[in-house]
DNA sequence: TTGCGTGCAAAGGTTTTGCATGGCA
DNA sequence: TGCCATGCAAAACCTTTGCACGCAA
């Protein structure tokens, strides 16, 4: 594994920590920043992209793209038991509030098999986001009928 | 139906032949310009953009995400038949190669339904790609084994 | 003639990079 | 003390917007 960091500093462990406590939420790079600026860790949106990137790159948060405007979020997803969890399944996200969600189900597990036998492509489960609208945003939508 | 254009104009309508001449491809709004540029069609970015978001409105192409710079991409997607088609199907994109590609297959299709009735969420069958590998880049990246 | 569509340029937002400084080991 | 990490500012990108002009109807 690379020991890419060297050094332990205030603003890569506070950085860390709020992504891994809100590890069930997409962050922006300026939700990150704010929230450290907030908690006494002023942070320069450099070193959180800087930061966010090594991450990514560790395996140890997940980047996606916001469908709206050319923005990033970030999740963190672990290095290990969680990563590896991830990575066996998909995940949707809902287009109205933006929630993210697991994907557990032996069922829709078989898909990635069924493609690459099939189809001869290689799913990437975990590059893989199901897009819609779920039960919640479903019900307030149409509130009739 | 919104009559939202009043006016035919070269730009406009050699843009719309394109992006239909293309329909099998991601096009970014760069590519759009450049390629009319070169057929002899010069066209400023703004009103690529322009059109790309009035055609979208129309939901005669559809908007992508690029996975990894924060750019969009576009694809004709016709406005009536074919339009109806792809919504009816899931889509596998090449992260190696770029390549789209229409997965037509009974099995995947009952996805959805399984999911709505199982795990409670309507996905969107026209915004949700599969990211992967295609056999033809699983081939180059491993000759051996 | 009317007013939509166009082009240019400027603005806007997000992300990256250069360079000097600060802080961990 | 050595060197990574940080911050600031500038740059780079993509996209949108303002405004005047051109062209289709």
């Amino acid at each position: 594994m690379a020991r890419s960091s060297a050094y332990q500093t205030k603003q890569k462990s506070q950085l860390l920590q709020f992504l891994e406590e809100n590890a069930d939420r997409h962050l922006t790079a300026a939700e990150v920043q704010i929230a450290l600026a907030g908690q006494g860790t002023p942070i320069g949106s450099a070193t959180v992209y800087r930061q966010l990137e090594k991450l990514e790159a560790q395996g140890i948060v997940r980047r996606y793209l916001l469908d709206d405007r050319g923005g990033s979020c970030w999740q963190y997803i672990g290095n290990a038991e969680q990563a590896a969890h991830c990575r066996t399944h998909f995940h949707l996200k809902c287009t109205v509030c933006g929630q993210l969600m697991h994907l557990d189900c032996d069922h829709l597990n078989e898909i990635a098999d069924h493609v690459a036998a099939e189809h001869n492509f290689r799913i990437d489960v975990s590059r893989t986001i199901f897009y819609g609208v779920c039960g919640t945003c479903a019900e307030k939508e149409e509130p009739k009928s």
